[in-house]
DNA sequence: CATGAATGAGTTTTCATTCAT
DNA sequence: CATGAATGAAAACTCATTCAT
């Protein structure tokens, strides 16, 4: 008799098994078309106990936002050395966040699409996270700017502009590479520099962003 | 004061006030949150008037996205000439673009957000439009390096990841400064520009893009 | 320009066109799942014109039991002759209900099986036309026991039970032989004629009922 | 005086309610004009149990026909030893069909008028079981025809029409009988056995079926 | 701790029916 | 006479949520 049940496992363990229930529900199906009965059918166990531990339908997607939120954030900084240069660490930050992104897809999807899509409790809770993303890459920008001496041309908007285009191109690229066969994660993050730090002005001139040397994957 | 109930219209007419009611609410509340009760009765009719014009919800809804991605591709489309340089027709474009978005809020909601996040039908239209976009840009920057001899270093994939990042960094600056007060479509398309022709790398050492010549708003 | 829309006929011919259709709608759809939209635009008038002409679902559903009713009960009445002996006659009749009935199969369907399946209204109707074949059977029945000085054997309930079942061994054989293909509605009257009139205990002995002579199709 | 509200019964219990309040009201108001709300309320229970335990309004009906088809042809098999003769085989079967009908009018109603009136998921359902109870009849009339040697000259189809047309005649005696005060089973059953086996021209003439010895009511 | 039993409130959708022109 | 425009009312079905055991 193989254990068909797993039954009386610590609370956290179970936690977890609901929220990796919920993040492929909601990642697939979308928030609202998402039922905790699918839900509550593939964690494995009763829906009164998805209730007893996360609340209600709400609480669950908040929870899931912020595990998948959080996972992202910390992937990306396990893959920043902040003693670097701006643009290794730009470059690095890059390619742990597709990497990620591509190895979660239904957490990306629970991200950047379906937290988005609905409404007030949600956004902020994804906006929170972004806003670090784009925080980290503000302040790339603005200590590179300093650095050349350009500070004071750079208006704090203007910068933060900056900062979200960048940040948006990284999304858009996330989705793309995402589906469309073929495309790496070292490629995409290789395109997005390129067009990001060179520009395309220079790639037309023939003078491409080159990646800094000691760049190879880390083990 | 003023007609509270106005009666006995056109079809026409009440097509379009039912898409507006629509389109607000779709946009507002998302595909599934919004109800077909809520979308009468802000148009200020009765449900089945508009099941007898527009079917169904999914039909209602394709309907708002067809309507609401071909006002904002003939905006694109105006706004460019599409004799002039590249650089000149990519601001062009992006100052149209900003401008509709800016203007349309809750139909870029509908095209940008919900479109996406709910599935076969919807995804497919959308993505069609989005394409014609991506195709206009791929061939800007194709033209561009053509004329500076660039071509055969830059692999097809390449320019297309490139358009990608582009229009994908547009998009989400479209959100940006929609939510962002104090911020003009014109800045924003600026802002992109820089980024975008010029690059970060540029813009540090003082080069960044400059507007061509005659590039003020048209009366 | 040929007539595209036959326009402005007398009442009547629109009402004969509409309770046409409506006959097959309901013959084939069911009462309830018949709508009046369906039935206005196979009829080729609008909505209104239809309850002008017939005030509601109701009268109009009436008003095609009426009519399929009388088209029955004269076809069954004009095919017999009261001269004749009751075997003849009660062999006319069945030839011509079987008859009837294949060549109006919505018709009958409405009288069979929708009319009898839709409470008060209708029911009542169609017992009504019912009733008067059931008591011309009764009639026949009592006639021959008279003849043959059974009366007073034959219970006045027993007689109409015996009517009851021919005529139910009737309707289900008209159901029967418009469903079983090859065969015809004189095949049919035979079977039936024998059954009743000889019953299966002298059928079994080699006895079966002999159709009287001169009991050829009419022209 | 008496548990009003009786909470929390086991599935299966709860599922036999529902079945009872469906045949009542699909019986008494016919399939479509029959509401879930009102099967629910008559059952006593909330409508999301009915279609957590029965699925949809398609499948609670196809579960009455089954139940009550099962239930009739079960009382008619049960009132049958096979080891009588022919005639004595039909007169049990005929009673205890008059008699099961009798007591359970609705149920009747949904197998004889609503089954068959609303179209192919039910029909074919309905047909089955009419098929057994016709296959049992034409079974009896062969074997009869057999022992009387008169099997070359009854062709098979000659005979499916005498059994089609003695089951039309019982079916619609069954509804005559429950409509008509006074009339029990037995009598009903009586009547028809003359008819189907003498024949009226044989009671006309003073021939009628003698029922069989011991043919009294079980106990 | 865990669950089978149960529901209130809401969804999309359809239909018979009527004005105003 | 004839119709396009419009709706009140109800139907089937679903879902997040909660007790009682």
């Amino acid at each position: 008799m193989g254990a068909v049940k797993t039954k009386r496992m610590p609370r956290a363990v179970r936690e977890q098994q609901m929220l990796d229930a919920a993040v492929r529900t909601f990642g697939q199906r979308g928030y609202m078309a998402a039922s905790m009965d699918e839900i509550a059918e593939l964690a494995g166990v009763s829906k009164p106990l998805v209730y007893l531990y996360l609340n209600s339908k709400e609480d669950l997607f908040t929870a899931c936002i912020r595990r998948e939120g959080q996972a992202l954030t910390e992937a990306v900084r396990a893959g920043v050395d902040t003693r670097s240069p701006a643009d290794r660490q730009l470059w690095d930050g890059l390619r742990a966040f597709f990497t990620h992104t591509a190895q979660h897809p239904d957490g990306w999807s629970v991200l950047h699409l379906q937290a988005r899509t609905h409404g007030e409790p949600f956004a902020a809770e994804v906006a929170a996270m972004r806003a670090e993303l784009v925080a980290f890459v503000t302040e790339l920008i603005a200590v590179t700017a300093r650095e050349a001496h350009r500070d004071p041309d750079l208006a704090e908007r203007e910068v933060a502009g900056l900062a979200e285009a960048l940040v948006g191109a990284a999304e858009s690229l996330a989705a793309w590479s995402n589906t469309t066969p073929g495309v790496t994660a070292k490629q995409t993050a290789a395109t997005l520099m390129n067009f990001a730090w060179a520009g395309l002005g220079n790639l037309m001139e023939g003078r491409p962003w080159t990646p800094p040397a000691g760049t190879e994957d880390r083990p």
